[in-house]
DNA sequence: TTTCGAGGTTAGCCATTGCTTACGTTAGTT
DNA sequence: AACTAACGTAAGCAATGGCTAACCTCGAAA
């Protein structure tokens, strides 16, 4: 879970969105990269460091040349995780569907410690 | 596609995951959040205005209070988008899987306008 | 109507971080 | 061995962005 922020944290950044997508689609070496982005190839190789501490992207080495590409791992746990909200949230819509009858105001956890709300009634 | 980047900076910041998180699992008020976390209320509302325009929650307001949950159609879009690629690299590995065989050199797109790649031969 | 609670907004500060330039490294090529 | 292509790394800089403090708004209670 801990490695759920770092793979957000690196998908935050749009550059390295950019390079994401593009090695999402085939397997890219870093100056094919850096060739169709508007920054240098230091910067990418920067950015592939990140995605991959984050564990979204792995490296092959080939020759002179690392060919960078996705790593199934990282993409199935940010699949299972919205699959997982997507999931509870439909329950709750569901649930959301069925109220109307009952309005009771459910135990509801404030920090501002303010007076309990009265209800509507 | 364009909304898909301003949800990946929004999930970015470790602070606004966690706040993502919290609604994720149930609807949450301004202040209730802002007691679980070790920042200021004024710091949850501009998270909050951030996960707002990224299309990941939206608000209701009940009172003086106002109600965050999340935004089915936010998740529904991330969700798609990492079945997208898993899809796609899943094809990949059986195509990698089924190797062997065949190891033409594949055009390769190269940018640094290096000499044409001698096959290894 | 006055008071209070809950929340959004702004200005400004400071830490983060993304980018470039320069350098070091490795592996092919001649 | 010398040369070069392809990367990674470090330092330094500028801009982005998150946080707080102070202020304003709105709705409900007294």
């Amino acid at each position: 879970m801990a490695n759920l922020e770092k793979a957000f944290e690196a998908l935050g950044d749009p550059t390295r969105l950019a390079i994401f997508q593009r090695i999402a689609t085939r397997p890219h070496a870093v100056g094919e990269i850096a060739g169709h982005l508007p920054v240098s190839r230091p910067a990418v190789s920067q950015h592939l460091r990140v995605l991959k501490e984050a564990g979204l992207v792995a490296d092959v080495k080939n020759g002179t040349r690392r060919v960078y590409e996705v790593r199934p791992e990282g993409i199935e746990a940010l699949r299972k995780y919205f699959d997982q909200v997507w999931e509870r949230n439909l329950k709750a819509f569901q649930a959301a569907a069925d109220k109307k009858s009952r309005e009771k105001g459910s135990s509801d956890d404030r920090s501002t410690g303010s007076p309990a709300r009265k209800k509507v009634h």
